[in-house]
DNA sequence: TTGTAAGCGTTATCAC
DNA sequence: GTGATAACGCTTACAA
């Protein structure tokens, strides 16, 4: 390249210092310098201390990149999720984040704002600044998926059931999950559903569609409509019309997002819940707790998935086995925004 | 180093190929297999197409790391932020995110998990690792920060007031901000506050607090009391005991996180609000919109927080001028978490 | 138009 | 113990 045809062992004013002007300063070579900033071996005290006395001076800092490049690794996991706004993916972030700075990594974002499209690049472009990836991509066809997953090994992907693809994977169980908030509402008397479905090439809404319908299958007495609604915390908002112009007395939203929206437009209404309609989400985000009812859901553990995708990392990274793709069951969290079923169906009717 | 005695041709099976195999398989140098890969000059199509069979054919890609070791660069931002867990810097992480990936930056994110004494440290490394960064840093001391600034520049702070300090600085008017509450509330006939104050170190925590004062001392007729709280949701939440042995009529929270779960406890105690008292939050998230009742907030553009701060560096990393800084005054959000004064204080004596 | 070779800043091997 | 020196994989003057 040769761009800098001055003497390279000069200690420029503004530019780091290399590891070549400490060498120079402390008169010794690079090689020790090494040494001493990573703590090797045994290098004499006298020197050592020579060199970290021009560590000190030229306020030297091993330059990371270059570091990378000779180990061959940059201690830098990627997370890909397709929306930073889903509180959901910010917990798991937050997960990954904690647990791989532990072990003094660091996290690369990278949002694909639900392009489906450019997920796939993304994601590998993403894998080659970082040694390792955490993959969310609900929406991603399995066909893509697995001819993605050997190109940015190791890689553990989140949230989907992988099925037959021998990947490391973090799920949720959603269909479990959708049942257990049935079987609540079945006990609380109600007969009539409707479901708010999310996005629907997601994998985890035909999870809870498929759970919906073995609920169905089992129990003739009940009707449970589907109408498409959204991820969204607006997509819940404006489903309300919907929700209240359907005779159902319980609502599932599709995840915690929606049914906040629509527990907000519902409060608009003077719409009483769970008075005359019953409402639950999914994932039980920091806020269900504190909405008004307090939102009845199914708990997912979000920054715990987090964590264990970076546990699951690191022991592919030192060079274990891939571990078994992890289950984990939604936990029912019953709160005030489901009740009984109300005496009567329809604006108004019993009371 | 000397790792691999192999011949360095040798097409991997696993190992990503390099751009020597790739030319020796294409039978140039490992220029020409440069430029093509970076759309360079002119080089002859029929070479050209030769090179990138051979990419093809090898599943080649840069490695990142190599480039950024030449190029000087290396494509990325960092974020540094207090707390991942508060919705006010996901937003900022989302407008950051977005707005470099449009110029093929990454960002890398890291939490300080409200450890002041390591944010420091972790700014420095971060930046190591980046080309530029943002830092949120509210309670680090002014002494420190300016000790810091010129070890991680290009930087842009955000979120709070640099005062004398000539950095790039994004910044919220939070003092304009928690006035034009207390004009709502005082349009509305409160003359009895309460201030729920964040976290005492916490710069923006200060400025409200002048704020008030100013407000305090131009309204004879008025009282504000101030109890320490905190940022979290769970301290609403928890200081909702407070807040009604207090005779206050109007609750200035915090932040929207603390008003959220002060409403959810107030709701649980069925504390009519605004009925009985008014709420009001900061920063307008997400959820403020859709708490019930809807929460009245001071609107902080999160994301152009972040998108700026992107821009900002954009313009440093080219070379260009230090912004000034820069200041937005929030906007008031009216909603239905206030209301005129109560008739009479204390626990139900009108009506 | 293409190849040669130096250089980015580090680490690690191998003599001394 | 310490110092040359060859990698790591890429870019880019400069020569041909």
């Amino acid at each position: 390249m040769t761009r800098d045809t001055s003497a390279p062992t000069t200690p420029g004013a503004s530019t780091p210092a290399t590891i070549a002007q400490v060498a120079t300063a402390a008169g010794v070579s690079r090689a020790t310098v090494s040494r001493v900033m990573n703590g090797r071996a045994t290098v004499a005290p006298v020197i050592a201390e020579r060199v970290r006395q021009a560590v000190r001076d030229l306020d030297y800092t091993p330059s990371t990149v270059a570091r990378s490049l000779s180990l061959g690794r940059t201690n830098t996991v990627a997370l890909v999720v397709p929306d930073l706004a889903n509180p959901m993916f910010q917990q798991v972030l937050r997960g990954v984040t904690q647990a791989a700075a532990v072990d003094g990594y660091r996290v690369l974002v990278a949002d694909s704002a639900e392009n489906v499209d450019e997920e796939r690049l993304l994601a590998i472009e993403a894998r080659m600044r970082c040694d390792a990836l955490v993959l969310c991509a609900p929406r991603m066809p399995i066909a893509q998926l697995t001819e993605l997953l050997p190109r940015v090994s190791p890689t553990v992907v989140i949230n989907r059931d992988l099925g037959a693809l021998a990947a490391p994977a973090l799920s949720i169980d959603y269909a479990s999950g959708i049942k257990g908030l049935m079987a609540h509402l079945l006990s609380l008397g109600h007969t009539r559903f409707l479901f708010l479905g999310g996005p629907e090439q997601s994998a985890s809404n035909q999870e809870r569609i498929e759970g919906l319908s073995e609920i169905a299958a089992s129990h003739p007495g009940i009707t449970i409509d589907t109408v498409t609604c959204g991820a969204a915390i607006e997509d819940g908002y404006a489903a309300a019309e919907a929700v209240l112009s359907n005779g159902a007395t319980a609502v599932l939203a599709f995840n915690d997002l929606v049914a906040v929206g629509l527990l907000g437009r519902l409060a608009e209404l003077e719409v009483p819940v769970p008075g005359r309609v019953s409402v639950t989400g999914f994932d039980d985000i920091q806020f269900a707790r504190f909405a008004t009812p307090s939102l009845t859901t199914m708990s997912v553990p979000q920054m715990e998935l987090g964590r264990q995708a970076w546990a699951q990392l690191r022991e592919l990274l030192e060079g274990g086995q891939p571990e078994h793709a992890v289950f984990f069951r939604p936990r029912l969290e019953v709160r005030s925004s489901t009740g009984p079923v109300p005496d009567a169906v329809g604006p108004v009717l019993g009371a």
